[in-house]
DNA sequence: CTGAAAGCGCTAACAA
DNA sequence: TTGTTAGCGCTTTCAG
């Protein structure tokens, strides 16, 4: 007991600094059962008395200790979410949407952004572990196998993006890449781009590799069959997009269209192409993906697919929820479907020359 | 007791489906005060009961209920990080440096996002205090007097950044935003400037005065009394750049050169001025403030103020955790200097007209 | 409807 | 050095 204001023993001349819910009842003279349950509004308590203790916690400024709370009741409200880059700005406001909807529900998060890394990833799981938390959100988008199975284990209700195991208490949110990418694909191919190259994101992402399927299907749907050249890696980073960009700079006929496989790497490509002094979408079509508050007011604004954060925050937490507060009717809701849809802004235009006679690539 | 786990009854043949400390104790013969001592690593446990310890803890995948411990030892491990808007990068990066460094400590923290909204903010002290933080870092730029009220009188350690109330156990971080700002103006004025303009922050932002007080300070420096018409609002957001460039754009001879209060806020002003098909820095130069990441991408680069994400997260961090862990000599660490500097980049150039004759302006 | 009492899982005196 | 024991602040039976 290191705690200062905790007095050693019990003696009658105490000075209680510390106020909790003894002291509360005392002032209020009920027993402390009763200020438990008038602070959790149980209906059955006489209003003469819930009053005198509203009046004493008003009066001592008293707020309950969660922790001890939590202890006894077995339930911590408090989930985990896991993103894998808080610096990219689809995590933010994802974020923000999880909290929002957390705090108005009674519960509390532990953010924890793991850089891709699976030592921090591995860490923070043990941390949430020890925490209590009643769930997780794993907004990763791709796992390793073994943290998987120390969460798996514990039986703690968990949400995943894109890709996790079949298990009781495991939701999985599918992100229907396919429409959206689909609907890129159709927008290029209406103004007249065939050459259209594909900047993906790190290759051990299943989100990443699923939007890249997207794209080859959606391609194809068209009679077009991409050449692997045209397909180009990136990180999902800023760097990543303009290191990409450079290497499709290169290409011997330079791709009308490129898709990137998040914003960030858009953003990345825009960059690079201005710097070479192309022009967009005069040179070049870009479309990129998540459509971050930023896609609108790049030069040009980006076209991009929207995935709605708030629809991914919002299932996220209700899959978390219902797990939580009944776990009989779970399985209702082991899949959840996220749709996404193509905005169009100006960064896509007609390739060049697709109406008057092509002429000589710059650059 | 709602936890399911939990037996009604000590009986005999009860299957302990729980596994705490004292599982471990029976599995490894040990009393559970040594089981504690052992995972808190107390030397002077016998490193054979230790081992086997650590054996019955890897075998039962035991993980230790911080929620018990802190109540025990009133000691949450837990800060609070309160910023105003997630959603503008500058924080995320701040967050990410500050549980960087909070788990390397042995902390965990609670972050909340306000969105400016002191009903916001007041329910987030109010959950962070149910949780028993040891200290909160409050990085809004500004914070309503009641709800501070609320915090101090709880005596929690309490870091804030820019102003704060002088009281014990509360930092500030004091922004040195005249270095940056002067240099930026003197950048400016070396390049030919003399009709800067201002874009603030909101007006309640305390940073958002100090800025602006930094900027006319510098000015007359320079001898240049700016009017006031040069001085337009702004609130730190994308739009709020856009709005405030538009209103710039209507005033007679158009200011050479915009200095913005934040990155966010330049980034609107960079895609107004696209759409006005106004070129940077040919027709204007424009200097940001914050140096987020996204900055250097930008059409052009943004010259921009930086601020380091890294140090203040690591000041803030510093000061909460010498305030809890030793409470006597916390007064050494009352304010603590954040310095800022301009990072040239190319969004700044020569006013039009004062070497070379003035040419159409590109598009 | 209210109060007394038994813990939740753990740490820290204190004694052995 | 190790074990025993008394709580941390709260919820929740179970009697009254």
């Amino acid at each position: 007991m290191t705690n200062p204001s905790a007095p050693k023993k019990k003696a009658s001349s105490e000075i209680p600094e510390r106020t909790d819910i003894r002291t509360i009842a005392r002032l209020a003279n009920v027993s402390i059962a009763t200020v438990s349950r008038t602070i959790n509004r149980v209906a059955t308590v006489n209003p003469k008395m819930a009053q005198r203790v509203w009046e004493a916690i008003e009066k001592l400024d008293f707020v309950p200790n969660t922790q001890a709370r939590s202890l006894v009741s077995g339930r911590s409200k408090l989930f985990g979410l896991i993103v894998s880059e808080i610096t990219n700005p689809f995590f933010p406001e994802l974020i923000q949407g999880f909290e929002d909807i957390a705090v108005e529900h009674g519960y509390e998060i532990l953010v924890s952004s793991t850089s891709y890394d699976p030592k921090r990833m591995s860490h923070c799981i043990r941390r949430m572990l020890e925490r209590k938390v009643e769930g997780v959100a794993i907004m990763t988008f791709g796992i390793e196998e073994p943290l998987l199975v120390q969460l798996a284990k514990r039986k703690v209700p968990l949400v995943f993006i894109d890709f996790g195991p079949e298990r009781p208490g495991i939701s999985v949110l599918r992100v229907d890449y396919q429409h959206g990418i689909g609907q890129a694909v159709r927008h290029l191919a209406a103004l007249g781009h065939r050459d259209i190259a594909f900047v993906t994101g790190p290759k051990r992402l299943h989100s990443a590799q699923s939007r890249l399927t997207a794209f080859m299907k959606s391609m194809s749907d068209f009679g077009i069959v991409p050449d692997s050249s045209r397909v180009v890696v990136g990180n999902h980073t800023l760097d990543g997009g303009a290191m990409a960009m450079e290497k499709l700079l290169s290409l011997k006929p330079l791709p009308t269209a490129v898709i990137c496989s998040n914003d960030m790497s858009a953003i990345g490509v825009l960059h690079k192409l201005y710097r070479a002094g192309l022009s967009v979408p005069g040179d070049i079509s870009i479309i990129g993906f998540d459509d971050i508050a930023i896609a609108d007011v790049m030069m040009p604004p980006l076209t991009t697919v929207r995935m709605s954060r708030y629809d991914i925050a919002k299932a996220a937490f209700g899959a978390l929820r219902s797990h939580v507060e009944s776990p009989q009717e779970s399985h209702c809701c082991r899949e959840i479907n996220i749709s996404t849809s193509l905005v169009i802004r100006e960064s896509t235009g007609a390739p060049r020359g697709s109406i008057s006679p092509p002429r000589k690539g710059s650059v």
